[in-house]
DNA sequence: AATATTTTGTGATATGCATCACAATGTATA
DNA sequence: TATACATTGTGATGCATATCACAAAATATT
């Protein structure tokens, strides 16, 4: 596999960075000072390692732009949490909940992002209240859409679940009804707890019935109706 | 169903409150006497809901004693995320990630709280960074747990989880190879996503097989170590 | 371009668990 | 104390989906 790393520092980079959270649009001129001398900027091709499972966490991780997916090794195989795209933070709950990863980050495109020290990001909370709330918002909401994903995972049946995983590529990660899958057929199988052999029968099942059009991983939605009742009723 | 909900104010009483966190260990004198003059204690019995789904949130609680489930309507049932003991804060991710309840809690035990005004609360994260701070810890934490506890429902089967639920009460909740149990079968199958006659006919293979002696609702764990293992190989 | 590796398609079979059905017991309520 | 309601136990049946097996296609590596 090809490592493509570099490390930079820029004057201003974080206060111009277009990436920006709602959280970091808080910061005043002087932390905006600290942290663009204690960030690390890195480029990652697709399929590499942000955060790995088992490691001492020593950053917190703002994910510029690109794709990725939150995974750890659940008790009988991996389990892909969800995905995650591009303006955001990575490693929140995992930084400061334990010192070491509790799980991985993997990159599914080309991404852009910014390694923050833990002990750097500490002193922004700690010095500025309008952040630290707007870190306890995301934080909040985040736990909100693990409830309900988990209840998801756990009640549909795969139909249902991938039903969801293809609404969510069109309408929110790539925004339109064509699109790349950028995960395997076995990655999907992870993401929505089944087998790659159910994806592949299933992916062939929608086919067929009109919902999609497939060709290998390109991916176009013919029928959303369709696929949002089997949402709703798998 | 009986209620016996009384609201007090009492000069002091936070600050002074035996079951305070962490977090508010943080807190300086100032802030205990706003938090003193604006906070409602109520008591519950148990089966009370002490918030609902759908409803407007407007408080954060801080359980004092006793014991809650967290449960929420899922796509086909109701599922239950987690059980809490006291003390612990509850809805704060649904208090502040959303205006309306994503998810009820209800009372398993006669328990005490405190409703605390989320203008309130704000104003002390906002004024008191320290306090901030070990709110986003816990909010971390309970992120990694909902992330580990989701792996082990979908990808444990129904003997493992069960066990895991065995363990819990005894090491967790109630410390103590002997207990209660303080729900119905039917509230353990929405709990590890099963049905109740699953349950009923597993919890009598524990017992016939010597892990559980059961007597009604009342448990002794006989044999953890097997029930350790039927955990892990589930 | 040739070879190795990963990914995908699809049949056959096995199985864990849901669901239905109904009786028995336990618990609340009038 | 009697009656209604909720909880539990246990058999019979069906189904969604895992697993195994193997071939074909696509992608990566030399």
């Amino acid at each position: 596999m090809h490592h493509n790393v570099y490390i930079c520092r820029m004057e201003n980079e974080c206060k111009i960075c277009p990436f920006s959270s709602k959280a970091s649009e808080k910061l005043c001129e002087c932390s905006y000072d600290e942290l663009n001398e204690n960030h690390a900027k890195v480029n990652f091709i697709k399929g590499n390692s942000i955060l790995k499972q088992g490691n001492l966490s020593s950053n917190v991780i703002f994910l510029r732009t690109g794709l990725a997916k939150i995974h750890l090794s659940g008790p009988s195989h991996e389990q892909i949490v969800r995905l995650v795209k591009a303006p955001t933070y990575l490693g929140l709950p995992t930084t400061f909940g334990n010192k070491i990863n509790q799980y991985s980050v993997t990159t599914l495109s080309d991404v852009e992002v910014c390694y923050i020290d833990i002990n750097v990001f500490q002193k922004l909370l700690k010095s500025n209240e309008d952040f630290s709330y707007e870190i306890i918002l995301e934080l909040c909401n985040s736990e909100l859409e693990s409830f309900r994903r988990c209840a998801n995972r756990t009640q549909k049946q795969t139909r249902g679940n991938l039903a969801d995983v293809l609404l969510e590529f069109a309408n929110h990660i790539f925004e339109s009804e064509t699109f790349t899958l950028p995960i395997s057929q076995s990655e999907i199988g992870k993401l929505i707890d089944t087998s790659r052999e159910s994806v592949s029968r299933l992916l062939s099942e929608f086919d067929k019935d009109g919902l999609i059009k497939m060709n290998g991983k390109q991916i176009e939605i013919t029928n959303k109706k369709s696929l949002e009742l089997i949402s709703q009723n798998g």
